[in-house]
This record gives C-alpha cells, structure tokens and sequence, in this order.
DNA sequence: TGACCATATGTGCAAAGTGTCATATGAAAC
DNA sequence: GTTTCATATGACACTTTGCACATATGGTCA
C-alpha cells in the first residue's frame, strides 16, 4: 500500500490537486512509482475519509474548479510511521527478460528491433539524468533525497543501455551463426529466414 | 499479460506441473517474473481451456497425483507471436525511492537501517550471479539467452551495491550534519535522536 | 503421539491496478 | 463550424495479484 505514501510524499512539496499529482507521477516521481488518474483519484477519497488530508475547493473560471488536497498532521505521523516499516523490495519483471530466456521459440528479427529501440530509450533517460545531475545543488535534506534517487536512476539507464548494445552484439547474426547448428523442434515454421 | 508466456517459455524446457512451475518461478526465471502458486495454477486451468497447453495426470504413490503441462503447436505460436508484440518496458516500482524522495518526511534511522539490510541482498544476489555466470559456457541459443538475463540481473545487483555504499555514505550523520539546519516542520516528533 | 514439513492442487476474497467512458469548458487549429 | 487539445474530476468494469484457507498423504523429529 505505497500509493497512498507516494501521494503524502508528494503532497509534502505543497498542496496539489488530483490532476497535479496525476502529472507529478507522469514526471517528477514517475521513475520511482507509477499511477493513473482514476487510481489517485480514489485514493484521494479514501485518504481524506481517513483524515491523513484536507481538500479545499478553488474555483477557476473557465475551467472545471480544482480540488486542492493537503497533508495534515495524522498524514505526516502516518508517513513517519510508514517509513520504520520494511521497505518492499521490488521484484523486477521484465517482458524482455522472459523472451530471452526462451529465446530459442522467439522471432529473433523482431527481438533485435525490440532491442534496438529499447537501447533508444534507455540512452534518451540517460541523457536527460545526467543532464538534471550536473546541475543539482542539493542545499535540504529533500534536494539530497532526490540527487540520490536520481543517481541510481542515472546507473540504472546506463547499465541497461550498456547492456543492450553487448546483447545486440552477442545476438548478431555473425555470433549466433555456430548456435544455429542446434535447431529447437518447434521452430519448423517460427524462423524461416536465416 | 505476460505471465502466460512466462509459463509458455518455462513449459518449453519441458512438461512441468504446476507444483514445478511455482518452483522454477521462485528460482531460475524468478528474477526476470513472479508468480504465485495460485496464480500460476489458475493460468494454468486458461491455458488449457484456450488448447495452449496440454495436461496428463500422472499418478504417484503416496503423495497427490500430478498434472503434467505440455505446450501444444497452438501455444508455440501463440509464444512466436507474442515476441513480435512490443515487449513492455516494465516501470521501477520502489518504496524505497519514494520514501529518499521525501526523506524530509522520514525517520532517518530506520531509514538508514533498511539501507543496510538492502545493500546485504544485493551483495549476496551479486555474489550468487556471478559464481554462476563465471561458469556458464552457452551452447544453444536458449542457454546464450539466459546468460544474458544473468548479465543484466548481475549488472543491476552490482550497481544498486554500489549506490547503496555511496547513499549510506551521503546520508552518514557527519554528511548531513549540515543539511540540519533546515529542519522541517513536521520532525519534531519524528527524529529525537541526533 | 503430535507437530511440522514437503509434496500437490485448488478456492475464496480483498486489494491493487488498468482502461474506458462521462462530464464540463475555453482556446486553438483546420 | 467542427474537431481536437488541455484542463479537471469522477464512475465503472475488468483483470491481476497476493494472502489465507482447504484438502490429501507420507515422512521426520521431538
């Protein structure tokens, strides 16, 4: 039950509305966490029915009227208690680690474009990481908080897109050649090119 | 819906029951996907309905009788096809991350606790996955396959390692000691030590 | 003898998460 | 003029996931 935390945590920047914090996660806090509106929204009510936030109604011309939420005293003791529980670790599950590890029933074209444009994104977060990380100066505690959750997303991007090009090197059809000579039963039909 | 394939790529080592399946997805394929017996077991129960897989009852003595699954011609397909599909990038999902996020809002202590606990599995996956991986020879495709999933779950184990050592090293009370002076509202309570 | 463990397959239920639709409005693009 | 976009909140259906429980049996250990 993180979402809840990971919306107190958000709400400890100020006070946002659903839609802020739906945009919030798309960017600021959306390599840790992930949510969709209708998910933040429900868990909105349910935290204010709980009392951890306040919701104040401002009015806006033109445009629908926002909601603006806060923390509130038992929100902040809720997350101070939430942070001496373990912490979940979280398990990796990857699509593309599934496919490699059944490679011999893959479209072995279609796993190189998959890679490929894998290695594309990996290398654009790469990039933007390192960028937002030569200018952090953190002066708070938060800011530090923040300049390190960014460095292991800097490392994470790097290692994948390291690991892409070493993969797509080892996987060319020059290496996989002298694999070739075991041909798995059920491939008859699944990889007639090559 | 992934875990389907993640069966389908397993069963393609061979006829498996779904005791087996619960024990290969806690080992081998356990760092690329999780499953639970219960969930395996009702994928399991679909797969048959949809012709992907096939089961034979196998009596034993003594124990339960099993239930053997074996991958149709259908079911190859079905795999073939899935790996034409984007393969989607799985989103970072860490309690962690978020609570360094909001590390104004935290109990530093316990913080730095579980920091500790996560650098020791870390170190001991690394340690386990490169014994392995220093004694892997891939011979097929599929085994060429696997040792990249090897690689990359090495690589992640070795970076977040490190991140750990330089984050506990950040956090250390004499390195923070001059973020203090910015002392949230809220931690009156929360941090009475130090 | 009784508790517990490993094997083996399942069900029931609640929580968590996803996707789509509904509603409302002004502004900009075509 | 009509479509589309951005803002803004919410309902609803559906799937996925995880936990606990149910059932069955033989072996091990105290």
């Amino acid at each position: 039950m993180a979402l809840r935390d990971a919306i107190l945590v958000s709400l400890g920047d100020g006070p946002m509305s659903g839609y802020d914090l739906a945009k919030h996660f798309d960017e600021t806090i959306g390599f840790f966490w992930r949510a969709t509106h209708s998910q933040i929204y429900r868990e909105l009510a349910k935290l204010k029915d709980r009392g951890l936030v306040t919701s104040e109604h401002v009015p806006q011309s033109g445009r629908p009227n926002r909601i603006l939420y806060s923390v509130t005293d038992k929100g902040r003791e809720a997350l101070l208690e939430w942070s001496r529980q373990p912490a979940a670790a979280d398990p990796v599950k990857d699509d593309f680690l599934v496919r490699l590890y059944g490679l011999e029933h893959m479209d072995m074209d279609a796993l190189l474009e998959h890679l490929n444009q894998r290695l594309e994104g990996h290398r654009e977060r790469l990039a933007k990481f390192s960028r937002i990380a030569a200018e952090a100066r953190p002066r708070t505690l938060g800011e530090l908080g923040r300049l390190r959750g960014l460095e292991i997303g800097l490392r994470y991007e790097r290692e994948w897109a390291q690991w892409c090009e070493e993969t797509l090197q080892a996987l060319s059809p020059e290496n996989i050649a002298r694999f070739d000579t075991v041909v798995p039963l059920d491939n008859k039909k699944g990889r007639p090119k090559q």
